[in-house]
DNA sequence: ACAATTTAGATAGAAGCTAAATCTATTGCC
DNA sequence: GGCAATAGATTTAGCTTCTATCTAAATTGT
């Protein structure tokens, strides 16, 4: 094997592209992947569970977790158990082996960077969340350098509640609202983002040899939902983060949509929208249309839980802007499955516990606006989506290149 | 080799799917592929080409040519000629050997089935254009049984034009206006397209033992574009047929977006857009709108071609209908351009040799609707674009399937 | 004419995968 | 306790790929 393309996680990790043609070594790479995230999928896998859940031969399954192995990232759980009677199910013939993913080999970071606070996350190997943090800026328009500052901040700091140390870090996942390309680089000058690329990334590895991968935060709630929420099996999702400005996470065939310059899932067409008219998102509309409408029933401070709490209460003013609000994300909705005609349509990000009861109105509202209307559901993951993705974005990097990366020294 | 799953092109193809892992037969398919992919692109290919166009080693290209030649996809050409003086080149080292398509070995089939007219193209596997035929249907109603008789007559013509018999096509690509999801099946029941799917592929195949592969138009275009049109080279593209009705075919990273249902790229959602209103194509509404203004200068026929004569000629009232032709189709690339980010735009279809007049317009306008205004550009391949990509489509299938298909006796 | 240079093909050894046959460790039954 | 049945593990032969090395055939220069 070319050990000199593949330095450890300190530095570059590149990835040699196949120009459309496939080595034996790409092979042991993604068939390493695939074992590991059959592993991953179960408490404890044997030998055939990993064929099923492969493709592969024994033989090569077995190799494979004997690599993993001494490797560090799974172990092998000894003495298969004879008397089975104790586990329930009467087992027949040669007991297999049992492999067990090493969730505690290392923990990755998600961090979810919005443009009021950023919030980190420490999770094993399993996605199980260790640590968590979070970090406020005090102002819209700071420095980058003290923006990065409370990010490192935050990462520091759930780092501590996890009991990890930094070093025990193996890839970072980092979901920004700005347009990110492919290789998770920002591209737009517009964005005051465009500072935080270079900027974030090279002094999270300077100052901890971390690999950072940007991406864009509605993308990271498409793969979170995926995973943890529910949009499990389905390969055709879109995910609309909600809250204060609409933005969406596209998942086509189960790939994530970046378009040229990463643009994709852009909501700026809405200005155009019959309807609709801006992007957004369900808190700020509530807001003003609560204003509008006179301000809360007796009084006290405009915000969005306030119109879904009168509404459940019953109070006709609430009851109204909800009515426009489902009416307005219905159109939403619509004109995104026009184009895009995904299975399910998942509202997310903080405003997504009250949602729940905008989904009536806008499943009925929208056949009047698309011929292909999806199914329409409430995250489960509230505003955790986005830090789910950025941990499950981390860890699908990890698991592709565990060949290559080199497993810490246990905590 | 497991021959039992591989039966010839009289039967089903069955291509196993990896279940995320891979295996060598796996690397062979591909290989194959890529080589065969390398070989067309060039009128002759040396073994050092092929590993560049490949990125495998020499060995196997080698190994890959020599199994092509044995199957009689490829031939070598004889004697390395000498003096190179001939060539133009001086040729320093050892002659290499120089591989060539075989394009004749067979010939796929390219189908434009419209709602008015079919148009099949036979082509050879570099793509040639062999011969063509048209048909159309006497009205918009009939059943499909009378339908398919007139797709099938409009193949056998082609055929006949070519010179080329039934028993020598290795693949029928097959465009039509209704969504077509990735396995090539026909969903909506709305359409009267659905009792077409089984029809009309299971007809050919009784008939003449073809492979039929349905696909929607626009996506087809969007291949052709790429392949022989302005797309060269483009992985984010999107080609809108605008002719009597706007349908849309996406491209992302190189491969083309089906969404759910085949649904991606309806253009439904154009109704409730400002400034647009309805999925009409640029034909329909030059005539409707040049009928508004009161009929072309002089009288006549009211045609979309007419309108832009009199517009090149430099008549008021058919610039004024091209101003809001140019302006309203910046809206729909806006917000196509908008959601998806493709780096280039393409009209095509029917008007797209008239459609050059209102790309100044378009470009001028796209930044008041979108932050990221993709280039625009006007397809050169005219009516033919569907055809042309359901030949790459054809043909795409059968490099894929090289090593299991079986070549014809040469006419 | 002959050697050096250059370019490309051919060969050998190692690594990965599959498929088929064989080996091994259990359970269940007599 | 002994033996069949069963399920998992291991071995062997055959492909396909890569890398590294060697050989072949042309041009160029003296």
């Amino acid at each position: 094997m070319p050990e000199q393309l593949w330095v450890g996680i300190h530095g570059e990790v590149k990835i040699p592209k196949p120009q459309g043609a496939a080595t034996p070594q790409l092979l042991r790479r993604v068939n390493a992947q695939a074992v590991l995230a059959a592993i991953r999928g179960a408490d404890v896998a044997t030998g055939t569970e990993l064929m099923a859940g492969t493709g592969l031969t024994r033989a090569s399954v077995i190799a494979v977790c004997e690599d993993l192995i001494r490797r560090g990232w799974i172990r092998e759980l000894d003495a298969p158990r004879k008397n089975t009677q104790a586990a329930g199910i009467p087992q027949k013939g040669r007991p297999a082996r049992r492999f067990e993913l090493r969730a505690r080999a290392g923990v990755v970071l998600g961090l979810d960077i919005g443009a009021a606070t950023t919030t980190a996350v420490v999770a094993d190997l399993r996605g199980r969340v260790l640590g968590r943090a979070g970090g406020s800026f005090w102002a819209a328009d700071i420095p980058a350098s003290e923006r990065i500052s409370v990010v490192d901040r935050a990462c520091r700091q759930a780092l501590e509640a996890a009991g990890e140390d930094a070093g025990r870090v193996l890839a970072v996942g980092a979901g920004i609202a700005a347009p990110v390309d492919r290789d998770g680089n920002v591209l737009s000058a517009q964005h005051f983002w465009s500072l935080f690329d270079v900027g974030l990334r090279s002094a999270l590895a300077d100052l901890h040899g971390w690999r950072v991968l940007l991406e864009n935060d509605a993308n990271l709630a498409a793969l979170g939902e995926r995973w943890r929420g529910s949009g499990g099996g389905v390969e055709d999702l879109v995910v609309l983060l909600a809250g204060e400005r609409l933005g969406a996470g596209v998942l086509e065939s189960g790939r994530l949509l970046h378009g040229h310059g990463g643009g994709a899932g852009e909501m700026g067409f809405l200005d155009m929208v019959q309807g609709v008219g801006s992007s957004d998102g369900i808190a700020s509309l509530a807001r003003q249309w609560l204003v509008e409408a006179g301000g809360p029933a007796g009084g006290g401070e405009v915000n969005a839980r306030r119109v879904f709490e009168d509404a459940a209460a019953g109070d006709a003013t609430a009851l109204a802007v909800l009515d426009r609000l489902s009416e307005r994300m219905a159109r939403v909705i619509a004109a995104i499955a026009s184009l895009i005609n995904p299975e399910l349509v998942v509202i997310g990000g903080a405003v997504a516990d009250s949602a729940g009861a905008l989904l009536p109105g806008i499943t009925a509202a929208l056949p009047r606006f698309t011929a292909t209307p999806p199914r329409v559901a409430v995250s489960p993951l509230g505003d955790a989506i986005v830090t789910v993705g950025a941990v499950r974005h981390a860890l699908d990097f990890v698991e592709a290149n565990a060949l290559e990366l080199e497993l810490p020294a246990p905590a």
